[in-house]
DNA sequence: AACCCGGGGGG
DNA sequence: CCCCCAGGGTT
């Protein structure tokens, strides 16, 4: 156990990533990265870490900020909720807790966004609190050197590495050893092709023993991806540049992001024979997004209109003031290649 | 326990 | 095409 403990503290510290967020201790900016990171690659969330860094210095500073500021920089990251309670959290640490940032597992843990992996990570990083992580990297790295076969996202088997991660971690340094272990899975053990020629741990390695590498780790596999048909109907009034934006309030994708007018259908078919009804016109863009569980074909229509105002739900926007609002990856990407609406992302 | 939430990249 | 990524919240 221990000598599984300094091979790979030996190794992190030959081979570790040189990362914005490991020059620091400060539990803020700790806190920022981690959230960042959830469900993240290293090389997606690093700029938008330095941006918010950057944006927000203190906790204090993200707490004052708009919510829609916090979105539209959160923009193309993905899972939007991680930048709401990531705001709403910071509003309390300032209300309850007179800026203060909790400084140990079960005060973090009440953060909203904040779950035992994220918990863990700034109590150990920031107050070396002997917590261990157990992360995607984790549960693949114990799943092959222990070669065990239960589930890694089934109850039992959240429990069983759990309490096994905390069993392995050196209590005397747990900062580096959990940064250790996630880095080693990072970049040796990986998911696909792992290194095992370049891996100092082969000879303790039970399922490199017993060729069960490919197999390792088991996971139980999810329900199928939705399809989704948006027909979106994008008023723009030309003369003066105004775009008409409509915010999402529904706890659905996209939760308080800005899109455009539109109507949904479940069934291809019904989607189809809507989108021969805009045969003659001129200028409509056929997209496709994928997200992770659901499958998105969008139709959109230019709708020109002179008016300044539609409807309430309807929020004109003047084109150079667009960068304000936080829009989907997919609006992104119509307005990106919609000629009549120029130079407006 | 099952489901929901994005977007991008590796193989 | 399938899988995964410094996961967490809701039902």
């Amino acid at each position: 156990m221990v000598h599984f403990q300094e091979t790979l503290i030996s190794w992190y510290l030959i081979h570790k990533r040189d990362l914005p967020w490991r020059e620091t201790r400060d539990p803020y900016k700790i806190w920022l990265s981690e959230i960042i990171l959830q469900q993240t690659r290293v090389v997606q969330g690093t700029s938008y870490y330095l941006k918010f860094i950057n944006e927000f210095p203190t906790v204090k500073d993200l707490s004052e900020s708009s919510e829609q500021k916090i979105l539209s920089l959160w923009q193309g990251l993905g899972y939007y909720s991680r930048a709401r309670n990531l705001h709403a959290a910071a509003k309390e640490i300032i209300k309850n807790n007179e800026g203060v940032f909790p400084s140990n597992y079960n005060d973090l843990l009440k953060l909203k966004g904040v779950g035992p992996y994220t918990a863990a990570a700034i109590s150990s990083f920031s107050f070396n609190e002997a917590k261990a992580v157990v992360d995607g990297n984790v549960f693949r790295v114990l799943s092959r050197i222990y070669d065990i076969s239960t589930p890694i996202n089934s109850s039992q088997g959240v429990k069983d590495f759990q309490e096994l991660a905390q069993s392995i971690l050196n209590k005397s340094d747990p900062a580096t050893h959990n940064q250790a272990i996630m880095e080693f899975g990072a970049l040796v053990c990986t998911p696909k092709a792992p290194k095992c020629n370049k891996c100092p741990m082969t000879l303790e390695c039970s399922s490199f023993k017993n060729d069960t590498i490919k197999m390792r780790p088991v996971k139980i596999r999810k329900g199928t991806v939705r399809s989704r048909f948006f027909i979106y109907k994008v008023f723009y009034n030309s003369p003066e540049k105004l775009l008409f934006l409509k915010k999402r309030k529904a706890k659905d994708i996209w939760q308080n992001l800005y899109d455009f007018d539109h109507q949904e259908f479940t069934k291809k078919e019904l989607f189809d024979e809507h989108i021969q009804t805009f045969q003659n016109e001129k200028h409509t863009v056929s997209l496709s997004h994928k997200l992770t569980h659901q499958h998105i074909m969008a139709f959109f229509v230019l709708c020109p209109t002179i008016k300044k105002k539609i409807n309430k739900e309807l929020v004109p926007v003047k084109i150079n003031e667009l960068k304000t609002y936080p829009i989907p990856t997919l609006i992104k990407k119509y307005l990106e290649q919609e000629p009549e609406i120029p130079n407006s992302v």
